[in-house]
DNA sequence: TTTTCTTGTGAAACCCGTTTCAAATCTGTT
DNA sequence: AACAGATTTGAAACGGGTTTCACAAGAAAA
């Protein structure tokens, strides 16, 4: 691969000016500009990024650290955000932790000597929070949030909302005996979904009833199984998110439960396999696009508001599991 | 953030001795070692990848260009590479392309600058093939193959195989009349995949019936629907993957033909929901983890061989659609 | 014509970890 | 004690694009 060098050589100018022609950074002489342009078109030159962003300080890179990007809520998410950061000429770099924190640590530490320009990150251990103190470069917390008063931003929906709105939409539907399969705890995402749910009962005098259930397709069933047991006659589930909806829907089937006839079904995320399935799944969905863009924006124009939130409404979206 | 000079200073020892510290490319007195290794520590000194992978000309970094993460195949197989790169130091630089040439080739363009030590791409544009022919760094093809003499590798499942097998076993099923939906036929797979269906008709004598549509859920939708018009007394379907099978099912179940009872239904690649849908559908399995690995591994211990083609077998999964 | 202000340009420093090479130190031998 | 051989160590060069700074050349003002 050619160098800049090379290229000034050929061109008879300065690897100064070479670097001036391709950046525009300063006014060059035409017939100079000519030569240059022509000597990269002939080497085929390509300026190499690692170079300039040892200089720069900045590799236009965005890290973006997952629990697992085969979890569809996720890969939607990271589509989102790859889009923005490609229209402004960023690339991502990947991550999958599985949730472990250590491996969170590792990913933040390589990034940063990576000269990443941001970090995208979606988790739950708030330990990691000693780690993103140190972080010169910004960290954006995605879907989740374990707000203090530190650096972070966050960028996520209205978990609390989205779960109010399942609780009203189920009751609506003239459901009278509702659980509620809330996801782990220690997610601020599903303790604010569930926290919703809890609020509409008191607020109607509802009867709380709830299972607790990991982000897992054999988990939910096997937490549904035992849904079933204990609460016999249940006639709404409110499910953590729609994978465990799905599993769920497969369970009473398998029950020969109708749905949406004995029992309504409502899910969370909506991601593209829940209007598909058959019958179509009722979902509180996420504005993923805009969470997704807004986390990249923040990194790409430097956002240097004080605002630590950025917040979206979730949207019911009503299909066949709830009909 | 300190940088191995400050950390020298600190020990009382040159750059150099840093170096070798860190790397342990050289013995260090034990002495000088214990002052090095306590600068580090009180530093916090982390090395600095990019000055790294400029002298090193490998940023320990593989490229995984795929036209959309969105889809579950491919977010599973990127899981599957990134278990494997992570494994051993590497990190995934993500470029959704949406099946544009322009984009794969600025993809392939930045990662070549980026100091990438190979690059995992799924395409069918062999128009690109001119440009990995540039390349100083290895090229994997993944899920796909247009093989020719050139630098190329390719990592992919027996497709053909996988085609016969869904045949046979829709015929095994009794099926009398199976209509298979096969994919856009400039991409590989889909075309081998049809080929084995193609001959295992001529085979068995079977007429060949087909409809062709993208992968996309609206799409197979409509295909769908065109399909029973022009199919009137079809009893077995075979979905060009998983996607267009859970489309096709939902089409199916909308004008009351009953699966697998009146019209039996098999996919391919086994993404996660096939077995969570209800009923579970049959499909023909690619080994997305070996794929994913074996094609990280080329790039990972720069494998020199001449073998050009790693090929996996296809499994037949017998679920609910097809009993 | 001389002075002053622009403007274009290249040499060299810079970013920072790695490696080479030669000097310095240490070991062991005679 | 003196010397050959082995081992440690640091100064400096390297990778390649960017930027600073000072000089040169041309333009405008005096």
């Amino acid at each position: 691969m050619a160098s800049i060098r090379e290229v000034a050589k050929l061109a008879q100018v300065s690897p100064a000016t070479v670097s001036r022609v391709m950046n525009g950074t300063a006014k060059v002489d035409e017939q100079k500009k000519r030569r240059v342009l022509e000597a990269i078109e002939e080497t085929g030159f390509v300026p190499n990024e690692v170079a300039r962003s040892l200089f720069k300080k900045s590799a236009k890179l965005i890290g973006l650290i997952l629990p697992s990007i085969e979890n569809p809520f996720f890969a939607q998410l990271a589509g989102a955000i790859e889009r923005k950061a490609d229209k402004h000429g960023y690339r991502l770099v990947l991550c999958n932790t599985g949730s472990n924190v250590e491996k969170e640590r590792a990913a933040m530490q390589m990034l940063m000597s990576m000269n990443a320009d941001g970090i995208i990150l979606t988790t739950s251990n708030d330990e990691i929070r000693e780690y993103t103190a140190k972080c010169n470069i910004p960290v954006i917390v995605t879907d989740r949030s374990f707000s203090g008063s530190d650096a972070l931003k966050y960028v996520h929906c209205n978990h609390y909302q989205g779960g109010r709105m399942a609780a009203e939409h189920l009751i609506s539907c003239g459901c009278k005996n509702i659980v509620c399969i809330k996801g782990p705890q220690e997610i601020s995402s599903a303790k604010d979904r569930y926290q919703g749910y809890k609020d509409i009962c008191q607020e109607k005098g509802i009867k709380e009833q709830t299972m607790e259930c990991a982000y897992d397709f054999n988990e939910g069933m096997r937490v549904t199984e035992k849904l079933l047991e204990e609460y016999k006659d249940v006639d709404g589930i409110i499910a953590c998110n729609d994978m465990v909806a799905i599993s769920a829907y497969k369970v009473l089937i398998r029950n020969n439960i109708q749905v949406p006839k004995q029992v309504k079904l409502i899910g969370f995320d909506d991601i593209a396999l829940s209007k598909l399935m058959t019958p179509a799944l009722t979902t509180i969905s996420q504005p993923v696009e805009e969470i997704g863009a807004k986390a990249a924006e923040l990194i790409i124009f430097r956002d240097e508001s004080t605002k630590q939130e950025y917040i979206y409404e979730a949207k019911l979206v009503e299909r066949e599991t709830t009909r």
